[in-house]
DNA sequence: AAGAGGACCAACCGCTCTTGC
DNA sequence: CGCAAGAGCGGTTGGTCCTCT
């Protein structure tokens, strides 16, 4: 594992900005041999600047599609969304936002977002214990707000449209991510979680028209739990634990609505570290949501937002 | 009008991971 | 298996522009 000489330490490169003659020799380069060689560039060409300088400026200026400045209130929601989900990931951040790159993603969070982020983090730090960034499906507040009880719905909060919006955009995204980061060794998590063969009897991963349903869900849940959990069994249950918002004290779980065409209410998570395992693989396993994920489940059985789940297949 | 301080952002730095020999 | 080079990532720096006094 060598480390590549850094720039400044190499004699005869040069520094700082880039000329509009440097930008035209890298991009004439990259057109005729693509991303790659980075290292040869500067010998072939002539131009003074080091492998990873190349690299940079190619990336993040002069390949094709970037976009530049102007981000739009959109993508800066999505930028809060995924930086809640996933910290300063930037590359992957960067990888949700068409055009965008790391390093504009990193400068404006810097500049302005991480700002903008304190005062939301407070308030929910004060109106309620959340579950740790990352490890929770929905991080926007009302998602946080309500975690309903079985034996009450009184508390449901009405879900005005733009939570509903938040609720679909922070789905659609959680799944993108899951399967980005789904890799063929995390097929063995599967066994430590539950018994495959019933689960995926009991809540297939997509219904019969390849689309992901109410009865899909749980199967999201779990795939979002196998791949923020560590790997030791009690990091494993204490993830869950703090996935669901519970290491608060609140053991209250979640009630899906009763209307449901399957029954997968929600129940009391009766697990210890020592037998979540084994309650986990029986077919009365547990699964908790919030409230806002309830709510997805309703308007998923409607149908309303069939066309905004294909996403899970593709 | 000028200068001090802040904001912005392009670019660099140092580290880890991957790949090829 | 070990080493070296390349690639990629996140943190940081420093130059430039803007705003305020």
């Amino acid at each position: 594992m060598g480390r590549a000489p850094c720039c400044s330490k190499v004699s005869g490169f040069q520094r700082g900005a880039w000329t509009a003659q440097e930008d035209t020799i890298l991009r004439e380069y990259v057109t005729i041999h693509g991303e790659i060689g980075w290292g040869t560039l500067a010998k072939q060409t002539g131009l003074k600047r080091c492998a990873k300088s190349c690299r940079f400026r190619w990336l993040n200026y002069l390949r094709p599609g970037i976009k530049r400045g102007n981000i739009s209130t959109d993508e800066e929601d999505l930028i809060l969304r995924l930086h809640a989900l996933l910290g300063n990931r930037w590359s992957l951040i960067a990888g949700r936002l068409p055009g965008r790159t790391d390093n504009e993603i990193k400068n404006y969070w810097n500049t302005h977002l991480s700002k903008k982020s304190l005062p939301q983090e407070k308030e929910a730090i004060k109106s309620k214990p959340a579950p740790p960034a990352g490890d929770c499906l929905f991080n926007s507040n009302v998602c946080h707000s309500n975690y309903m009880s079985p034996s009450d719905n009184s508390n449901r909060q009405e879900l005005t449209p733009s939570d509903e919006e938040q609720i679909v955009r922070t789905s659609k995204l959680l799944s993108e991510l899951m399967e980005e980061m789904m890799t063929e060794d995390d097929s063995h998590l599967m066994d430590l979680t539950m018994n495959k063969n019933s689960a995926e009897l009991a809540y297939p991963s997509f219904d019969i028209n390849n689309q992901c349903s109410p009865r899909c869900m749980p199967n999201l849940v779990d795939t979002q739990f196998r791949h923020s959990a560590p790997c030791t069994e009690n990091e494993h249950y204490e993830s869950l634990l703090h996935w669901n918002g519970l290491l608060s004290g609140n053991s209250d779980l979640l009630i899906c609505p009763s209307d449901s065409p399957v029954d997968f209410r929600i129940q009391a998570l009766d697990a210890t570290p020592d037998n979540y395992l084994e309650q986990m693989s029986t077919e009365n396993f547990t699964v908790a949501v919030d409230a806002g994920m309830v709510e997805f489940y309703k308007r998923a059985q409607q149908g309303d937002w069939a066309s905004e789940l294909r996403y899970v297949q593709t």
